[in-house]
DNA sequence: GCTTTATTTAACCTTTTGGTTAACTAAAGA
DNA sequence: TCTTTAGTTAACCAAAAGGTTAAATAAAGC
């Protein structure tokens, strides 16, 4: 009963990202926009559970819902992969000591727009 | 009694960085080793439940320990976070790679057109 | 030897997670 | 209209997560 500081975005998506299941269906979207009947088909297990997947990985704002009647369309969204991998690589890269490394990696900006949502002040 | 495909290791980092106290954590071995005591001493929690952090980043391998006497020296170890970054970048840089050809179609819509979905871009 | 110090382990509790089946909503098709 | 199809929501369950306090282990200090 001590905690409600909110959970924060990097929670969410590292969250998402630690079951094998969820990543499996982020891997499936690199081919591009699928239904979820279509995502739940290899998936041994009952749509529900897929479903619930799914809504783990939206909340994380891993992905991008398109409904179109009575169907959903899936696709990925990146965005907040960004801030995860920055988190990763300034820790990486201090344990490292090397700092210069992979620092173009992270840095390397969206073709379209120059990155304006990423200067958050965090406190982690 | 129905799972057992074992932990992959990325399960475990993604888990382990779900956390923020364990991010807490690691941010704070970029300053170097540092005792249990020490670590959680700021943390208003409990002794046993930063060791039971600990020990959830240790089974990431995300740190090594060395115990002197009775004492243990935490420090970070970045090499599975490696494998992690490298999971998403894969992806980002696969996703981001088709957003782009995908938006190029979508941002082509003469500027007056607010692009509703179920609207096909008939071009006149 | 006794006591303090550093840390883990044990036992317990509550909330969250990941799954199930059954019921519901709503669009499409006959 | 009636039925199928696509998907979510509800209710439930077992296991895991994250915390607690109390007990155990073992090194250090007196």
């Amino acid at each position: 009963m001590r905690r409600a500081p909110q959970p924060l975005l990097l929670d969410l998506v590292f969250a998402a990202l630690s079951d094998a299941t969820r990543r499996g269906l982020l891997s499936r979207l690199i081919e591009g926009e699928a239904t979820v009947g279509t995502l739940a088909e290899p998936l041994q297990m009952s749509l529900p559970a897929v479903s619930k997947h799914l809504r783990v990985l939206e909340d994380a704002g891993l992905l991008k819902r398109r409904i179109e009647g009575r169907t959903h369309y899936i696709s990925a969204n990146p965005k907040p992969l960004r801030e995860a991998v920055n988190w990763i690589e300034r820790h990486r890269q201090m344990w490292e000591g090397s700092f210069d490394r992979l620092a173009a990696l992270v840095e390397q900006p969206p073709p379209e727009a120059p990155a304006k949502e990423h200067t958050k002040p965090k406190k982690s």
